[in-house]
DNA sequence: TCAAAGTGGCAA
DNA sequence: TGCCACTTTGAA
């Protein structure tokens, strides 16, 4: 989205005409006690478009919490505004049940924001104010029962001190979560920090400029370790000293630890921290913190942007290509877009960092929308990895592995290095197949192969798709053969075969399936850092953030499996993936070294990289991009479907494109094919989406607001469910 | 989304 | 006739 002028769509009515919300009456000032029975209009989290009225002996403000009866079940909504009149018969209106008055109503701006997503992403009030809630604050057996105590609200303010004890003995306590995120952050708590480059001197200049001006989004764009976190530690703390408040977002909750140790190192305890792996308390006490204005500074994941905050000064994005700052379920926001968003209405700053930043954003940045601000070099003067392409076609191959990479990965444990493999692919290997007739390891319910994967002693079938699971048969189901055989490899094969070519060697597999448990991704981390491992193999998640000391070799298996996907992004995403994963080489010392294994060393994607060269590569994709018509040259929409059988989704697409066609705010829009999804089938649903397009974005929402509410309707009968994603970042 | 009301197949 | 499995409908 990057949004230039949110005002277009925010400012003004934006309900439809018609809507609850358009005729309504300005609260008055209700002398205490009045008994003038009025309607409210709320917002209930619930797939129906529109507001409910209820009705109530006295005006309430927006932004109020209420408990109503909805059928026959009882919901927290929020009172969005107060009318004379009901918007239907009188008769069906009931009375709210209780209005929860242990918050002042929500403030002016958090409602805008909330309003503003709601349109954007084409979702009803109701989906977005209460979803973005804690949990205990739209919950309404939190308010009723012996024990509810006047709700969670009062329940948190009476054991303030639990917060900080909690913390105190979940996090400083841990090894390996103190290490510093950036070169440097290990000086002493003391004001000053450390010495700043010449580069992150004029970016610094370039930012307190932005906050000079009061408002504006910069593009921080600075290689792995060129010293980012310190400038934002900078500029928040001179935010914080005017008296606001600072939100710094970041993309997943394993870098949190790490971060809030170094803000809380630097910035001191006025800091709350907020992501989705906090028990229910912990995220509402952190809730309240920000939005009381006892927090100065916020530290959170993508839902952390949805906290009221009354003095808020600055919002960063760190890492804001990343994907994990679009929800991909429920209301499918982008809280990097939304941020730049907030920032606007509130007129403040925003800063956006990356070392490789989503194509939408440079273009802004190129375009002068956004200042950008480049730290070229790593701070503390080590060069960055060199970077070799190993071509696979002509190599012989050892389990995967070039004798270049054996080599390189032979040399570093002589020297006591630390060396990762990095393959985005995790479990044993991804099929089974048979020797002698045609079978695979075909899912029932999915279009995909189920993925091989030791558990225990034992090796299992696994879905990745539906989650289903069973044992590996003994022979082929088909034709009774017992030879079958693994083909391909992830994460636990490498980590086998490694382990059998460099005995003595100790290896660490850090995947999704090691760190399932709850603490053991910090625990695995943390040996990793504390150096108890000599080859770590890892998927992406190895590759963010964290800073290895001894780490010198990164050796990339399989990197062309992303590169021909049909997805237009796949190329950015492979870049910013193998940037990302480069930078974890070499952040100590000198003479760090990276290995890619590819088909396609000529690739442009691959020439790029060689160079460390993000802005010949962005050139390039924005080049395609442009001959295309692909953003962010143009808008784009997803209506998605899922039925029994593909062909009643399809024709449900084909039936709201026809439709669509005949909209006199077709004009400009491309309407695509209808087409079934890749892996068409997940858990017995097949799925099938159409594509909207137009160059200015506009014209695409003009025409979605006008077709998609008649589009129940429509998918009457076969059709399971329905749906729209604006700005879809997978294809 | 959820749950009540409605529909139709079919065994006894 | 009564029971169930499945579909349709409305929620303020």
């Amino acid at each position: 989205m990057p949004l230039k002028r949110p005002a277009d769509a925010a400012s003004g009515r934006i309900m439809a005409s018609g809507d609850p919300v358009a005729d309504a009456v300005p609260v008055p000032d209700a002398p205490a006690g009045a008994q003038t029975p009025v309607y409210l209009a709320v917002a209930l989290d619930v797939p129906l478009p529109g507001l409910f009225d209820y009705s109530h002996d006295r005006p309430v403000a927006p932004g109020v919490r209420v408990r109503v009866m909805f059928g026959r079940r009882a919901m927290v909504g929020m009172v969005w505004a107060v009318r004379a009149e009901p918007g239907v018969d009188a008769d069906r209106v009931r009375p709210i049940e209780a209005v929860l008055d242990d918050l002042p109503p929500m403030p002016a701006d958090w409602l805008r924001l909330a309003e503003f997503a709601a349109h954007y992403y084409h979702r009803p009030l109701g989906e977005v104010l209460l979803p973005v809630l804690p949990p205990s604050l739209r919950r309404p057996a939190a308010y009723t029962g012996a024990r509810s105590a006047g709700g969670p609200v009062c329940r948190a303010d009476r054991r303030p001190g639990a917060t900080r004890a909690a913390r105190a003995r979940k996090g400083a306590g841990q090894p390996g979560v103190a290490a510093p995120l950036e070169p440097g952050d290990a000086a002493a708590p003391d004001d000053a920090g450390p010495v700043l480059t010449d580069a992150q001197a004029r970016a610094l200049a370039g930012l307190r400029d932005l906050l000079a001006a009061g408002n504006g989004v910069a593009l921080l764009h600075g290689v792995t370790g060129s010293g980012k976190t310190e400038l934002y530690l900078r500029l928040a703390r001179q935010v914080i000293a005017a008296g606001r408040q600072a939100l710094l977002l970041v993309p997943e909750i394993n870098l949190t630890p790490q971060l809030e140790h170094s803000v809380r190192e630097r910035l001191g305890d006025r800091l709350a921290v907020i992501h989705s792996r906090l028990s229910e308390g912990e995220r509402l006490r952190a809730w309240l913190r920000a939005s009381r204005g006892q927090a100065d500074i916020l530290l959170g994941t993508r839902l952390a942007l949805f906290t009221p905050m009354p003095r808020l000064g600055l919002i960063v994005v760190d890492e804001e290509h990343d994907a994990s700052y679009k929800q991909q379920d429920g209301l499918r926001y982008s809280a990097r877009d939304l941020a730049v968003w907030r920032g606007h209405d509130l007129g403040i700053p925003v800063v956006l960092g990356s070392a490789t930043p989503s194509l939408e954003t440079w273009r802004h940045a190129l375009d002068g929308d956004y200042r950008l601000l480049s730290l070229p070099e790593r701070a503390q003067a080590q060069p960055l990895p060199e970077i070799r392409l190993v071509d696979t076609r002509r190599a012989r191959l050892e389990q995967g592995f070039t004798p270049q990479l054996l080599d390189a990965l032979e040399a570093r444990l002589a020297q006591g290095e630390q060396s990762l493999v990095f393959i985005n692919r995790r479990g044993y290997a991804p099929v089974l197949r048979c020797v002698s007739c045609a079978w695979v390891s075909q899912c029932r319910r999915c279009t995909a192969h189920m993925v091989l994967h030791r558990l225990g002693g034992r090796h299992v079938l696994q879905c990745h798709h539906c989650g289903d699971a069973m044992p590996v048969p003994r022979a082929c189901p088909d034709c009774g053969d017992p030879d079958i055989q693994p083909m391909g490899r992830g994460t636990q094969r490498v980590e086998e075969f490694l382990a059998e070519r460099f005995s003595g060697a100790r290896i660490l597999r850090i995947d999704a399936d090691a760190t399932r448990l709850k603490g053991s991704a910090e625990a695995l981390f943390a040996r990793a850092h504390a150096g108890e491992a000599d080859i770590l193999v890892g998927t992406q998640m190895v590759s963010k953030g964290h800073d290895f000391a001894r780490l010198g070799l990164v050796g990339v298996l399989n990197a062309d499996a992303m590169l021909f996907s049909q997805d237009f992004r796949a190329p950015e995403r492979l870049f910013a993936q193998l940037m990302q994963v480069a930078g974890r080489a070499g952040r100590r010392q000198g003479g760090a070294q990276v290995i890619v294994q590819t088909d396609y060393p000529d690739q442009a994607v691959y020439q790029a990289l060689l160079r460390h060269d993000y802005a010949r590569f962005a050139a390039y994709a924005l080049e395609e991009r442009r001959d295309l018509g692909l953003p962010p040259f143009s808008s784009q929409a997803l209506l998605t479907a899922q039925a029994v059988r593909v062909r009643d989704a399809l024709d449900f697409l084909e039936a709201a494109r026809a439709r669509a066609q005949s909209l006199p705010e077709s004009a400009g829009v491309r309407l695509h094919d209808p087409v079934p999804l890749r892996i068409v089938r997940v858990a017995r649903v097949e799925r099938a989406q159409l594509l909207f397009e137009s160059d200015g974005r506009g014209a695409l929402h003009r025409l979605l607001r006008t077709l998609l509410p008649g589009l129940d309707e429509l998918a009457r009968g076969a059709v399971q469910h329905w749906g729209i994603e604006v700005d879809p970042q997978e294809i």
